[in-house]
DNA sequence: AACTCGGGGTT
DNA sequence: AACCCAGAGTT
């Protein structure tokens, strides 16, 4: 197909089939970092709420760089992948303190900022700066797999290179914005995962998977994540109507967030007469047990947490556990917490 | 190149 | 249950 016909047919169907979504209304490269940081590994109807506070509570790069971490972890909980907060927090600092506030304009520059990666600075360097680099995501390599009938996989190093450059010889010279959006958008309501719509389909008579059949092996993919089973006893230490919380640090999920005091074990949920960890048992002597949560399944894309919870009303002589301190109930709002917490504590 | 990082929707 | 989502950082 050549490629002026294939950048077309793309823009002409966006232009008739594009859904009006926020952050295609502006040409501010905050808001557009902050829409595709969002939108990393995450689907539009999650993102999009998610977006409109973040546009509001931050409305530039400085409000965001002048914001407290926790706030800003607050504001992205139960959108996962925390860390994307965290590198965007402090990529909007080094803006504000090392480039005066004014986003980088190109490709190579955007590419050194910490959370943003190819994707990503393609993204902002066209959307907002209209260069011509081609946007490379799981949209894009479903699209021209099955298009161009490409059964490298995907997950593999060759594949970047060979989908990036076919991306960018495909990308119109004249609107490189325009046809990034669209081959996104093409690949996210039309030539879908699962169901793709190749009978009312632009490249129908040119596409290779529709011509033999192999829309549902392409794009091939090798990578297939192992999921660990892990078993957490938590317990919600509760004195004076305060409660034990501690921030989590990294080197594991949910780095940055609060949680309960946490007995982990590999096999199963723990035996009550069989705990070794001399603070929950100091705990349990001079305390009492006010409740138990049944067990709660917490599913990630790589773990599978089985969680209980014990409600503990203590009265701690002791000195509490490294990390650990007393929070109020309106304290305990506005920390920052995993799902599976703040579940717990609104169900309870 | 392999591993890790969440939560939710779809099939 | 398996797969995917406007991917990126670390090892």
């Amino acid at each position: 197909m050549e490629r002026s016909s294939f950048s077309e047919k793309l823009i002409g169907w966006y232009s008739q089939n594009k859904r009006n979504l926020p952050w295609r209304n502006t040409k501010n490269p905050y808001l557009i970092w902050l829409s595709e940081v969002i939108l990393q590994q995450t689907r539009v109807v999650q993102g999009l709420p998610y977006y409109e506070k973040f546009a509001e509570k931050y409305p530039t790069v400085v409000d965001l760089a002048n914001a407290d971490e926790q706030e800003v972890l607050r504001l992205w909980q139960g959108l996962g992948y925390y860390s994307r907060a965290r590198n965007m927090h402090t990529t909007a600092k080094i803006i504000v303190a090392k480039c005066n506030g004014v986003f980088p304009n190109n490709y190579h520059d955007l590419l050194k900022l910490k959370g943003i990666g190819p994707y990503t600075a393609a993204a902002i360097a066209s959307f907002a700066f209209d260069e011509r680099v081609a946007v490379v995501d799981g949209n894009v390599f479903r699209v021209l797999a099955r298009v161009f009938g490409i059964e490298t996989d995907i997950a593999s190093h060759e594949a970047k290179k060979i989908f990036g450059e076919l991306a960018n010889e495909l990308i119109s010279v004249k609107n490189p914005s325009t046809h990034n959006q669209a081959i996104m958008e093409f690949g996210a309501t039309h030539c879908t995962p699962a169901n793709p719509d190749c009978m009312f389909c632009i490249f129908a008579d040119s596409c290779v998977a529709n011509a033999t059949g192999k829309q549902q092996i392409l794009p091939i993919k090798s990578k297939k994540v192992k999921v660990k089973n892990r078993y957490f006893d938590y317990f919600m230490i509760e004195q004076d109507g305060k409660v034990l919380m501690r921030q989590r640090l990294g080197g594991d999920i949910w780095a940055g967030l609060y949680d309960f005091y946490l007995l982990e074990n590999e096999e199963s949920l723990i035996d009550l007469e069989d705990i070794k960890d001399t603070f929950v048992q100091n705990i349990l002597k001079s305390g009492m047990i006010k409740s138990s949560s049944e067990p709660m399944k917490h599913i990630l894309t790589h773990q599978r947490i089985e969680a209980r919870f014990w409600h503990v009303v203590a009265n701690i002589k002791e000195t509490l556990p490294q990390g650990f301190e007393f929070y109020s109930k309106d304290e305990i709002e506005n920390l920052p917490k995993p799902i599976l917490i703040d579940n717990y504590l609104k169900n309870r």
